[in-house]
DNA sequence: CGCTTTCAGATTGTCGACAATCTTAGTTAA
DNA sequence: TTAACTAAGATTGTCGACAATCTGAAAGCG
């Protein structure tokens, strides 16, 4: 088993206060959908359930707001918010446009260091899809491990901030929640190195338009799925 | 005196609780500086200011953490966030990317009566610049209110909530801070009417392209600036 | 004289209790 | 039978107090 750790649960030893803490577990279990969308939260209960008390609690529910992962209603209280495929696909066009400048931005200024860091990822990611015939590691955070790392790569506060703070949390959760991950992994691993390509030449521009249409592919293939998925009900 | 009310500060007649009122008020006493950058927020001092108790302040400051507006250091306390002229620069760079993407959605999806609303306004702009001679109404929010409009007109709530949740709460900020508003009302304004012009004609593309424009020669109006403003000091 | 250590003061983190509000089940009247 | 009203229960919002941690200045040592 691949022990590495994602980019995502930041390896912080542990968070200095209560607060910090549950909202990290919180966040899990929304992503892993043990907490399923729509769903009530609870302070009391959750209160009980981690030990802690309503304050920390409240504190934490305040951020999940922040990640856009729960909405609240003053004096009613907070949900767990339920995507629409409809958003999901807003947010694949977001991702295409923010994604495709962090990509041209990464190009300019990665280290070369970097960059070869990021090429040995996806050799990584080659290995793990053959031991697991694309199943695993490479369906469920490794894909969204590589995008994290050019967002990282482009440089600018801003975008990682906004893409890696709030977009990769609902992607996250997404993908556990309609469980129909990357299905097209071989395809999307060799996109991936079209990239990786681009940007050792330092061609900002190839690197942009091949990002955009890669997480464009991506979206139609999701698009395609939920088709199918709404004509096997209908 | 024009009172129409901006698109900020949304009408809520009363914030239903404590936090949501206060939270609203440092928001724009940080926007307008009147907590300074960097300053160092005190829990127990703003309690007494607001005469409210700790608990519902510390959500507020919870939520202005959200907004970007502060940060946190655990143990140690929030200050409020200054911006590098670094991080404005960026700001604009995504700003570009994801506005130009918000404008192409708004020729598509924008109704009728929301392009003509959209005129209006723009008419109103025109007004008040030709009455105080481009320094009040239009140099502080009027600018953001127009592209505030057009990222709603998009119609995509991602979107709307990145752009109109954070980045406009910085920028506006930023306005305030560096006091150099923009100093080119008359050439934006006519800007802006091309830009509803090509929504009009339902030219996505256009509109996009001139949107990315007009962000774009923004940015280097403030780069210009910020240029003098360095070589006046150095 | 400069550096480290220590200790008081202040600040942040956490908790339990009370007040305000919402939900819901039950009752009553048309 | 259906609809609206009422009241009990639960939940959220707010508060004040205590514990854990940090800050800064004074004291001690090299």
């Amino acid at each position: 088993m691949n022990t590495r750790i994602s980019s995502f649960e930041q390896a912080q030893p542990e968070s200095r206060t209560l607060a910090d803490r549950v909202c990290q577990e919180i966040v899990t279990a929304i992503i892993k959908g043990e907490i399923p969308p729509g769903h009530k939260i609870s302070e009391p209960e959750l209160a009980r359930t981690y030990g802690i008390s309503r304050g920390p609690l409240r504190e934490a529910i305040r951020r999940l707001e922040g990640l856009r992962l729960v909405q609240r209603i003053p004096h009613i209280g907070a949900r767990v918010v339920s995507l629409s495929s409809h958003e999901l696909i807003e947010i694949y066009h977001v991702r295409e446009a923010m994604e495709g400048m962090a990509c041209r931005l990464a190009a300019e200024n990665m280290t070369d260091e970097e960059v070869a860091s990021l090429r040995a990822l996806l050799e990584e990611h080659e290995q793990s899809l053959q031991e697991t015939e694309g199943r695993a590691y490479f369906q469920k955070e490794g894909d969204l491990d590589f995008h994290y790392r050019i967002v990282q790569g482009s440089k600018n506060t801003k975008l990682k901030e906004l893409l890696g703070g709030e977009l990769y949390h609902l992607v996250r959760m997404y993908r556990y929640q309609f469980s129909l991950s990357s299905s097209r992994p071989i395809r999307a691993l060799k996109e991936h190195h079209h990239i990786v390509d681009a940007i050792e030449h330092r061609d900002g521009e190839l690197a942009e338009m091949l990002m955009r249409r890669h997480i464009s592919a991506a979206r139609k293939n999701i698009e395609k799925k939920l088709k199918q998925k709404h004509e096997l009900r209908g």
